[in-house]
RNA sequence: GCCCCCAUCGUCUAGCCUGGUCCAGGACAUAUGGUUCUCAGCCAUAAAACACCGGUUCAAAUCCGGUUGGGGGUACCA
C-alpha cells in the first residue's frame, strides 16, 4: 500500500509553502490511492506549541487535505530511544557526552530523487571514517566535521533520527518534501543503511520564493494560511494557485477542479525551479472562483466577516445580505474587497471618497435631488426596472443628460464613483435609504 | 568557504525526456481600442522570453561541457 506523509513542526503557522508541500502530497494520494499520513513534528519541547499545531490541523482541514492518519513525534519518543539503543548495541552508533551519534562513513552516496533524478554526494563532505569506523577527522589538521547526531544530551531524538524512524515504522513510501531538505537526504540514508532498511522514494520539490525571488517571510505579504483565510480568500483559489506553483495542468488550462487535477497528477510533470508567489494572480483565481461560486455558500462565509466589522448584529437580514453580495459577486478579489467597497449597502456614515465627492458633488443638484427624491418616493415597486425608468423620465424632465445625474447620484448613494449599476444599486439600497441619503446629499 | 539544486516573456508556465512542426504557445500583470452610467466583466490589439560562451549535429529552447546568476544546506532547529 503507497502511503506518504505531511510533517509540520508546530512551532509557527502553516505556511503556504508548507501548505502546497501538503498539496503535492495530498495530489499524490489521491491520484495513486495512497493513504495520506498528517505527521506533527514536536520533538522540539521549547519551540512547539499547541496553538500552532491546532492552527496547522484546522488550516488542513479548512483546505480540504483531510488526513488517513495522525502522529505526534512527541509522543513516540521510547520508540526513537529503542532504536538508538539497537544501533548502539551492534556499534553502529556510540555516546558521548549523553548523546548518541552515528559512525559516518566515507563514501560515495546515490540518491534517485523522482523530480530531480540522481543526485550524487560524498559523505566525507560532513565526515572522514574509513570502512572500518575510524574517524580521520582532524587528523590532517584540516576537518573538523563530526557524526550525526540521533539522540541529543537531553534524551530527545534529533530530526534526522526520527524521520528516518517513523517513515520506516509509518510504512512511508514516498518521501515528498521541500527542496530544502535535499541535503538531509544522504544523511537520513546513512541512518537507513545503519539500521538496514531500504530507504523509501524521494521527491523534493521546488520552493516558493517571495515576489522579488528572495525568501517567502511576513514581510512580503501573508505566510500563513489561516491570514488568507482571514483576508477573504476561498480554499479551492489557494489550492488551484498552489499547484500552478510548480506544475501545470497540461494545456493552456489555469483553472481547474481538484478532481481533475488529480486525474492529471504526476510527479514527473512537477518542475525543478523554484516559483515566485504573485499575489496578483492568486486574487485573479480568487476573484473568479467567487464569481462561479453559490451565493448562499458566499453569504454564509461572509457573516462573520460582516459581524466584525459591525455591519450587521445578531439577528442580520439573510436576504440584504445576499442581496448585495450578488451585486458585488464579479467585483471583488477578495472579501476584504467586499467589505470596503460595499458598506454603504449595511451602514449610513459609509466611507466617502474625497476625490469622488469634489469632482461630482461639487455642483450643487439641490433641486434635481429633491425632484430624484420625490419621483423615487413614489416610484412602485421599488426594483431595478422601475427606477430606472423614473430617474430617466426626470433626467428628461429637467433637460439633462443621464450622466450629468448618475454620477452625482452615486456618489451621494454609495460614497464612491465607482460600483455596480446606478439602478442595481438604488433597488439594493431600497426606497428609504434612496431617499434620504438624496435628501441630505447637500445639506 | 565547502556541498547540493536550479535557469523559457516582469511573474506562473507549455514546449525540453523521444533535436527539425517554435522567427517559441497560454495565463497574470501592463498598454491601447470596443461595449457601458462609472467600475468590474467581456471582446480585440500591442509590447514582452529560450542567461552567456563553447561543443555535438545537416539542424538545438531542446543533447553535452563551462561561465555567470539565483536558491538551498552546512545546528545536540525541524
Amino acid at each position: 500500500m503507497a502511503k506518504v506523509r505531511f510533517a509540520p513542526s508546530p512551532t509557527g503557522y502553516l505556511h503556504i509553502g508548507g501548505a502546497r508541500t501538503a498539496l503535492f502530497n495530498w495530489m499524490y494520494a489521491k491520484s495513486v490511492g495512497a493513504s495520506f499520513v498528517l505527521r506533527i513534528e514536536d520533538t522540539d519541547q521549547q519551540r512547539s506549541k499547541k496553538e500552532f499545531e491546532l492552527e496547522i490541523l484546522d488550516s488542513m482541514k479548512w483546505l480540504g487535505m483531510e488526513w488517513d492518519e495522525l502522529y505526534y513525534q512527541s509522543q513516540r519518543f521510547s520508540l526513537y530511544r529503542e532504536y538508538a539503543k539497537k544501533l548502539l548495541d551492534e556499534g553502529k552508533a556510540y555516546q558521548e557526552n549523553g548523546a548518541v551519534l552515528l559512525k559516518t562513513i566515507a563514501q560515495e552516496i546515490k540518491l534517485y530523487d523522482l523530480i530531480r533524478g540522481e543526485i550524487v554526494f560524498d559523505t566525507s563532505n560532513f565526515v572522514v571514517r574509513d570502512e572500518k569506523g575510524e574517524n580521520l577527522s582532524g587528523k590532517d589538521g584540516t576537518l573538523l566535521l563530526k557524526d550525526e547526531v540521533l539522540i541529543k544530551a537531553d534524551g530527545s531524538p534529533a530530526y534526522n533520527f526520527c524521520c528516518v524512524i517513523d517513515d520506516f515504522l509509518m510504512e512511508i513510501t514516498c518521501v515528498i518534501r521541500g527542496e530544502d531538505h535535499i541535503s538531509n537526504t544522504p544523511k537520513q540514508i546513512l541512518i537507513y543503511q545503519a539500521l538496514g532498511i531500504k530507504p523509501p522514494k524521494f521527491a523534493h520539490l521546488p520552493l516558493i520564493m517571495d515576489e522579488e525571488g528572495g525568501r517567502l517571510s511576513k514581510r512580503t505579504g501573508a505566510v500563513a494560511v489561516s491570514d488568507y483565510r482571514k483576508q477573504g480568500f476561498l480554499p479551492e483559489a489557494i489550492m488551484n494557485y498552489l499547484m500552478l506553483l510548480g506544475w501545470s495542468p497540461g494545456g493552456d488550462q489555469e483553472m481547474i477542479s481538484m478532481a481533475s487535477a488529480i486525474k492529471k497528477f504526476s510527479i514527473k510533470k512537477i518542475n525543478k525551479a523554484a516559483a515566485a508567489f504573485s499575489m496578483d494572480k492568486l486574487k485573479w483565481l480568487n476573484n473568479q472562483y467567487i464569481r462561479q461560486a453559490d451565493t448562499n455558500r458566499l453569504v454564509d462565509l461572509m457573516v462573520p466577516f460582516l459581524k466584525e466589522k459591525k455591519y450587521i448584529q445578531e439577528n442580520f437580514d439573510r436576504q440584504a445580505i445576499k442581496n448585495s453580495v450578488d451585486l458585488f459577486k464579479g467585483r471583488m478579489d477578495t472579501f476584504l474587497d467586499f467589505l470596503d467597497r460595499a458598506d454603504f449597502a449595511f451602514i449610513d456614515d459609509f466611507k466617502r471618497d474625497a476625490e469622488a465627492v469634489a469632482k461630482h458633488l461639487s455642483v450643487k443638484r439641490t433641486k434635481e435631488f429633491s425632484v430624484l427624491a420625490e419621483r423615487f418616493g413614489r416610484t412602485e415597486p421599488f426594483d431595478v426596472s422601475s427606477t430606472e425608468k423614473a430617474f430617466r423620465d426626470v433626467v428628461a424632465e429637467l433637460k439633462l443628460e443621464a450622466s450629468d445625474l448618475v454620477h452625482p447620484v452615486r456618489v451621494a448613494l454609495t460614497g464612491r464613483a465607482v460600483g455596480p449599476s446606478l439602478f442595481e444599486t438604488i433597488a439594493l439600497l431600497g426606497k428609504e435609504k434612496t431617499v434620504e441619503r438624496l435628501k441630505k446629499a447637500f445639506a
